[in-house]
DNA sequence: TGCCCGATTAACT
DNA sequence: GTTAATCGGGCAA
């Protein structure tokens, strides 16, 4: 049985935290799979919403890790964050496409679309497929409904920009499981690391 | 108060 | 490749 993650996973750099959860495993409500694809944020970055301050929305953020930041965006959709680092620190992970695994009746239904690779290929289709929506904002990791549980084994991780920003769009902080057919989008095979 | 624009997606041509 | 959908956040006035 692979290990939960706790707390303590994300009390270290969101740059550390970031790549090391391609290959965990995301459950919301038992369904969900295989992470792999996410961005790392942080409050330094130009392109992060919490840049600019605390708000409002960009709350949650300030406040301690292992939580979710949960965002609408371009007002259609949901995308879902892990907080990270220690408090007020004001970084997370925007977790980008599973490899649907758990429950694929119930995200199918929730989709609209049959093929596997499109259920959870993009930050809204995720949020979609296992239903999340701000009413998960503010809510704790390591306790139901959701369940986290660390990968097993060694993966290979790519790295690259990060996708739909225009602010410090040369970062490389968009980070995925190399060769996986679940991916948003290809990377362009540029930086790749053992983990 | 008004205006611009975005950590997106699907449906076009 | 291009664009509509859709609306709250953030900032200027």
């Amino acid at each position: 049985m692979p290990k939960r993650l706790t707390r303590s996973f994300f009390c270290r750099s969101v740059h550390e935290v970031a790549p090391d959860l391609i290959g965990a495993t995301l459950l919301f409500d038992g369904v969900g799979g295989g992470i792999v694809e996410v961005e790392a944020y942080h409050h330094t970055d130009a392109a992060a919403h919490s840049f600019r301050g605390r708000t409002a929305r960009n709350a949650v953020m300030f406040g301690p890790p292992g939580y979710a930041y949960v965002y609408r965006s371009y007002g259609i959709h949901w995308c879902l964050n892990f907080v990270c680092e220690p408090k007020g620190s004001a970084s997370a992970v925007l977790i980008r496409a599973l490899e649907p695994t758990v429950g694929l009746r119930a995200m199918r239904r929730r989709r609209g679309v049959a093929d596997e690779r499109l259920l959870c290929a993009g930050p809204g289709r995720v949020c979609e497929a296992l239903r999340i929506t701000g009413a998960q904002n503010g809510m704790a990791l390591d306790a139901p409904p959701f369940e986290l549980f660390a990968r097993t084994g060694l993966v290979e991780v790519m790295a690259g920009p990060r996708i739909g920003i225009t602010k410090a769009a040369e970062k490389p902080w968009r980070y995925g499981l190399k060769g996986s057919r679940f991916l948003s989008k290809p990377f362009s095979s540029a930086v790749m690391s053992l983990i």
